[in-house]
DNA sequence: TTCCGACAGTGGGGTCGCAAT
DNA sequence: ATTGCGACCCCACTATCGGAA
């Protein structure tokens, strides 16, 4: 198959927004590719190059030679040079990179070139990525969607299932084929996932009554563990394996009363206290691959969930029965929790929790199976929020179905003494309502124009929601805000009554 | 007919390692 | 030695479609 053939598909399905006619659109393709293409355009399919890192960005794509006038290239051929690519390393790779990066993207149309710099960006922006693709390959292969679903979850990816669905030669093959996908112990699985509530009275009522686990929700990394005999990976939220990086992790669960288990949970720094430490620390200390540093600041595992012990699958049990199984096979390593169908009994443990240093909680059905790759609404976080009155000092252009708004805000504290000090950027919590008065407004205060970068007078004044302070190296005060999102602008404000820096600065915990 | 679950999109903060400068 | 880039940790939120109620 040529490339030209997914790039029409991929420009198609930017052109319309009906759900049902991507999936039509995607099983139109499946079907006309041969199954030893399915992988390379499968992924494709969904928005990803099959290669995790080719070491290409969106900076190594700025110059691009001329599209080329007729199509050529082949699937398959195109996955072997990002192969060649994410092979490269040492002196003089990037040259070499650029340089076959140079001859693929020469032997594109203009149709394939937008599809390359997608796949490579990850911003492919055609309104389908991998869970439209799972509806499509249930649909070509004629089998429950919910089939193919399962088994990507449990694959914790889709390229083997898709390849196993569709080349099956007929549903009841398919359909067989789906099901030899199951947990297995050294495989991650795609991780369940939270939706979040304002506030603990929210999150309760959301499941009307009924009995509740409440979970202390840890600042840290996520991690699941899988053990078989002396053999531990640890593996993070992307499915990532970092077992490498976290050897006390390895010796943790190596030491547990158990043969074999797969465990979900946080891991994270602690002080000599047991208090947690900034997350920037924990991030430092699991990104890095020096021993030497390593050793300095420990991870601890603190597990919430258990899918697997001594070929017993718990996937399918409600979590009350899967919690028994976790406290006895890593007592000592396990989340702090209260039971309860009472708000008031998990608001008090929710402040408890928050006063210890704890990010919030997660409120869980305590009957609900572990929903593999879910964002349901059997897991509920909710953690504290912080407002600050900012004033915005400038604002970016958007982009994709921003184009043409002025979207991204720089966001100032009073400095005390006329100026203002930048505590970061947001594009979070607007409208449509919103982003198209905001672009009117802006223009009437703007005072330069860089062509990406609208400069203002300092003098609209808006509400920003944030989870907290971390250090930074990047902005003058030293301090960033943590996940700002804007609230509501303020025409009752004048800039002149804005937080100051000195308001922000006493938020911020001694320790970070 | 209305409601709501699931998706995709739009970018934010930080950290590290590595190659080029 | 410093800088810039790519990769990957943590994310919040809105608009939209289409099936569920």
């Amino acid at each position: 198959m040529l490339l030209a053939d997914v790039a029409a598909t991929s420009t198609a399905l930017a052109a319309t927004r009906s759900r049902l006619a991507k999936r039509a659109l995607l099983v139109d393709l499946l079907r006309r590719t041969a199954p030893d293409e399915v992988p390379v355009v499968a992924r494709y399919l969904g928005g990803e190059l099959r290669q995790r890192r080719t070491g290409l960005g969106w900076r190594s794509l700025t110059t691009l030679p001329e599209p080329a006038a007729e199509p050529s290239l082949e699937v398959v051929a195109v996955d072997a040079a990002f192969e060649r690519m994410a092979e490269l390393s040492g002196p003089g790779s990037t040259t070499a990179r650029q340089s076959l990066a140079a001859e693929l993207f020469g032997a594109a149309t203009a149709d394939e070139q937008r599809l390359l710099r997608g796949l490579v960006t990850g911003e492919l922006r055609q309104g389908a990525l991998d869970a439209l693709l799972l509806d499509a390959v249930a649909e070509a292969a004629g089998v429950p969607a919910e089939a193919v679903r399962r088994a990507a979850m449990l694959a914790g990816s889709t390229e083997p299932v898709a390849a196993a669905a569709l080349g099956a030669s007929s549903p009841d093959d398919a359909l067989a084929a789906l099901g030899a996908f199951t947990l297995t112990v050294g495989r991650p699985v795609r991780p369940m996932l939270a939706a979040s509530a304002p506030d603990v009275a929210a999150a309760v009522a959301g499941f009307e009554g009924r009995t509740v686990v409440v979970d202390a929700k840890l600042d840290g990394i996520r991690v699941q563990v899988h053990r078989d005999g002396d053999d531990v990976r640890v593996h993070t939220r992307s499915l990532d394996d970092i077992t490498a990086r976290v050897p006390e992790l390895v010796e943790v669960v190596r030491a547990l009363p158990v043969r074999a288990a797969v465990l979900d949970g946080e891991a994270l720094a602690l002080d000599a206290s047991g208090r947690p430490r900034p997350f920037q620390e924990t991030s430092a200390r699991s990104a890095t691959r020096d021993a030497e540093l390593a050793a300095e600041v420990a991870l601890s595992p603190f597990f919430f969930d258990v899918l697997h012990v001594d070929g017993r699958d718990l996937m399918g049990a409600p979590l009350l029965e899967r919690l028994a199984v976790l406290d006895e096979v890593a007592a000592g390593h396990v989340v702090e929790r209260v039971v309860t169908d009472d708000a008031a009994v998990a608001q008090e443990a929710f402040a408890r929790w928050v006063g210890q240093g704890q990010e919030g909680v997660i409120v869980k059905d305590a009957a609900a199976p572990y929903e593999a790759g879910r964002r349901g609404s059997a897991w509920v976080k909710v953690k504290p929020r912080h407002t600050l009155d900012l004033v915005v000092l400038a604002v970016e252009r958007g982009s994709g179905r921003r184009a043409g708004m002025l979207s991204n805000i720089h966001l100032g504290a009073r400095d005390g003494s006329g100026g203002f000090v930048m505590l970061g950027k947001t594009f979070k919590g607007m409208t449509d309502e919103m982003l198209a008065w905001q672009t009117e407004r802006f223009r009437e205060l703007e005072v330069d124009d860089d062509g990406w970068t609208v400069t203002l007078r300092p003098e609209q004044v808006v509400e920003i929601a944030f989870d907290g302070l971390q250090r930074s190296s990047r902005y003058p005060g030293g301090l960033a805000l943590r996940f700002a999102r804007v609230l509501r602008y303020r025409d009752d404000k004048p800039a002149s009554e804005a937080d100051t820096i000195d308001t922000v600065r006493s938020l911020a915990t001694p320790t970070s």
